[in-house]
DNA sequence: ATACATCTGTACCGATCGGTCCAGATATTG
DNA sequence: CAATATCTGGACCGATCGGTACAGATGTAT
């Protein structure tokens, strides 16, 4: 153990905090002050722990992703139920967390999203969060691809078109979230669109 | 005609330039500056003529709505095409909107909406911005009832269902477009969705 | 020409922005 | 105990925030 006083704030709850903020109102929307208070610490406490603002926000986009950004991929691999099921199961999960009443609505992948353009997010962090859409591209992608060589998918869709169609499907309910929908508008939605699904 | 000096800039014009800087930083990424810098006026001009920064942004939107919005809605009526087609060009209109090159990328509406939440929009703006997508919702909505009861839906689908998935697919392709997708990525995923339309 | 309304630029307002600094409190190690 | 490392709160920084006040230029109608 190193010598000298420890940290007196658990530091994993106050970037929990500072997520917490930063979804609810966006980058440029929060203020140090905003965070400070939410956090219940102090400035230098803030800049001690975290860096500054700008590092704070990628530390909570982390944060973010691992606790409620990869879970639902989860749903998809779960092989006892047939492709679109699980599609639909992936679906549904992503909408109980835009949704959830303990938590800001929407998704802060996709709000920060919509501040990419412009100078609303630092470069660094504007770059993250493409990097992240990019991946989540990339994971969809490879997982329809290897269900259609199991025959799970039928050959003239592109998997490519598919994993687009899911992330564009996802931003969508995010900001219909955003925008005042309930579980049950989604959930119509889902049903809706994979209804339609010709997989 | 009144007494005194006539103003020496293009009200309109001015309003233009405003809206494209909300569009391009959204509400609480625009200041004052960035909007005089733009608009080529000064701030006592730009109070005299729009009241402040609110109700400018509240002309800028409805600006927005009649320049951009609007237009699209005219591909659904087109009866001399079948009613998947319509919405394909519907769609395929607002991407290129979505997409256009001398615009911001995105939708300024879909932007506002992820806004909402927190104090980052005025309260009025904010429910402006709901009502705005309410009459987007009612108006699909309307439409898709009335091509039912002219036999062109299948009796199966609710008018409503239909009217919130597209307006949960046009706020997916404003994110996406936001993310840098090309018009040629939208169309893939517009194709993908209308293709499995069971209309 | 005169009166007047509106525009224009600038200086200025208090508040807040993100960020820094430091003195002192606090806790840990040896 | 003493030495030391880190935390804590508050004062403070220059810059910018949205917004106001005002003097003077400009142009219109009579």
């Amino acid at each position: 153990m190193t010598v000298g006083r420890n940290r007196s704030f658990d530091k994993d709850n106050a970037l929990k905090k500072a997520m917490l903020v930063f979804w609810e109102n966006g980058y440029p929307g929060t203020s140090l002050t905003d965070l400070t208070n939410v956090m219940g610490i102090n400035k230098s406490s803030l800049y001690a722990a975290f860096g500054n603002k700008e590092e704070l926000f990628n530390q909570a986009i982390e944060f973010y992703l691992n606790k409620h950004g990869v879970a639902h991929l989860a749903e998809l691999f779960k092989t006892e139920q047939n492709l679109k099921e699980r599609v639909r199961n992936y679906l549904l999960s992503i909408a109980n967390m835009l949704t959830n009443p303990d938590l800001p609505k929407g998704c802060l992948i996709c709000n920060s999203t919509s501040e990419i353009a412009g100078h609303c997010l630092p470069d660094n962090s504007a770059k993250n969060i493409n990097a992240i859409n990019q991946q989540t591209i990339f994971t969809l992608t490879n997982f329809f691809e290897k269900e259609q060589q199991v025959g799970n998918l039928l050959e003239d869709n592109s998997s490519n078109s598919i994993a687009n169609y899911l992330l564009t499907l996802q931003f969508g309910l995010a900001v219909s979230a955003r925008n005042g929908s309930s579980m049950e508008d989604l959930e119509e939605v889902i049903n809706f669109s994979i209804g339609q699904f010709n997989l």
